[in-house]
RNA sequence: GAGCUCGUAGCUCAGUUGGUUAGAGCGCUAGGUUGUGGCCCUAGAGGCCGUGGGUUCAAAUCCCAUCGGGCUCCCCA
């Protein structure tokens, strides 16, 4: 076997036949919960404009700062969608989708982008399923995006997680936070990791996400946003807390926890799987109040999540789950001769059109190489046709896991069949 | 972007202190059974031992580089 002359891209990869059920059952769960949460689909380009994703994301952060597939072509700056929620924002507002009345609530499952290093759990394209309600700043939004969240893991049977929830606090209480955490921070910044120098002025919040060694001991006694919240984040954020308790959804409170992107205010949260190892956030999620704005829509409270789905993928392996069934067929045309083969193609669309999955050889094999095949195919029935069978207008119906046989013509066997499998 | 580790058939892996034509199991194809799968037996296909350079009479084996996987860090889903 000569060495593939073309291979997939550093960190993309291929999902194959025996792969893709396990993505399909997943897909379906997501579409079924998600029609229970009476939440709507939104499907966006692949490609978005690169002003959007470093506007809406942030420009310090990393996954703009380094992590961006971006090319030019004539005067458009295009950029491979590196999250969701910018282009969901970008689309309601394009859309001016507040028309539709109500609170939006959209729900995505697809591929994104970004250029960084693999590992097991971070590929370069990877996908994400999320949901992000837009114009409600209610905190039951806020728990029905979480409670959808943990839906789904749970209706999976994953139970291995931790819910990591904090308040990063609304624009006036961030302001106040910030000034008092770069007021304790001043002092000993020279001491600090030169990522967390270089956060200081724009976004001093991040360097208590921060696990460079050196910031540790400032971090550990840096005041926390909880004594900075205004009343009103401080409510909402109760509510929140109570809400989650009242749905039986256990957390654990989590100061630190800030977020990667920019545009969090109020709730955040995040879920981590200790199977996963050190890339272990399963999904991560919380409020953007700011951002419909920022992105040039009217005034608009929103929240959402985001949740990886190859993590999902390894964590069910961690905890033995198969998500989808072994594959199967309903009949297989077992063909000996033209004639006989002839009959099965003719033969094969009337028992599809009967609601049957049916197939046959196509490689002109012997017997037992088809029956054979069939058996790899895990096929329920097969159906012999010979010149035997042509002549009588009877053909052999054998049951595969019985190893029974029966001689019929092919109105009863359809007829049998779909007794028997429906 | 940094460190560590691994890289032999489609898959999982053997390969002795460097020594002729590179091995196994599974899987695949065919035959044993000229009309019957799963078990068994036989045979076959499939590898320039990730790639490039170096050391050596001789390299899958030693050295360097590079690419790719895994694990950390960083970051995130």
């Amino acid at each position: 076997m000569p060495k593939p002359k073309y291979t997939t891209h550093l960190g993309m990869v291929d999902i194959l036949p025996d792969e893709s059920p396990k993505w399909r059952a997943l897909e379906q769960i997501i579409h079924e919960e998600a029609a229970r949460f009476n939440f709507e689909e939104i499907r966006t380009p692949i490609m978005e404009q690169t002003e959007l994703i470093v506007r809406g994301v942030g420009q310090l952060t990393d996954i703009v700062s380094k992590e961006i597939f971006a090319f030019e072509k004539g005067d458009s700056h295009y950029v491979l969608r590196p999250e969701l929620t910018a282009p969901v924002v970008r689309a309601f507002v394009e859309h001016h989708m507040q028309q539709r009345g109500g609170s939006q609530k959209l729900y995505y499952i697809g591929p994104m982008f970004r250029a960084e290093k693999p590992q097991k759990g971070r590929q370069r394209q990877f996908h994400q399923f999320g949901l992000e309600i837009l114009g409600s700043d209610d905190p039951i939004a806020d728990v029905e995006c979480i409670a959808f969240m943990m839906r789904i893991y749970q209706r999976i049977g994953i139970k291995n997680f931790d819910l990591k929830l904090n308040s990063v606090g609304d624009p006036e209480s961030r302001e106040a936070y910030k000034e008092a955490l770069r007021d304790y921070l001043k002092p000993n910044l020279d001491q600090m990791s030169e990522l967390s120098q270089k956060r200081f002025e724009k976004n001093p919040m991040r360097i208590l996400d921060s696990k460079e060694e050196e910031d540790q001991p400032f971090i550990e006694k840096a005041p926390v946003i909880q004594d900075y919240l205004n009343d009103e984040s401080k409510e909402h954020f109760e509510k929140v807390k109570t809400y989650l308790g009242d749905l039986g959804i256990s957390y654990t409170m989590d100061p630190h926890l800030v977020r990667g992107m920019d545009y969090y205010t109020r709730t955040a949260f995040e879920l981590t799987s200790p199977d996963l190892g050190s890339q272990d956030a399963l999904a991560g999620g919380g409020r953007y109040d700011l951002l419909v704005e920022e992105v040039g829509g009217p005034s608009t409270p929103a929240v959402g999540f985001a949740a990886g789905m190859e993590r999902l993928m390894i964590a069910c392996e961690e905890l033995g789950i198969e998500l989808a069934e072994e594959k199967k067929v309903d009949v297989y045309f077992v063909t000996l001769g033209d004639a006989a083969r002839k009959w099965a193609l003719t033969h094969l669309p009337k028992t599809r059109e009967a609601g049957l999955s049916a197939t046959m050889d196509y490689m002109s094999r012997s017997m037992k190489a088809q029956m054979k095949d069939a058996n790899r195919e895990n096929a329920l029935y097969t159906l012999i046709v010979g010149d035997n069978e042509l002549n009588e207008g009877k053909f052999t119906l054998r049951n595969m896991k019985e190893s029974e046989e029966m001689s019929l013509s092919f109105e009863e066997i359809i007829e049998k069949l779909n007794k028997k499998l429906l």
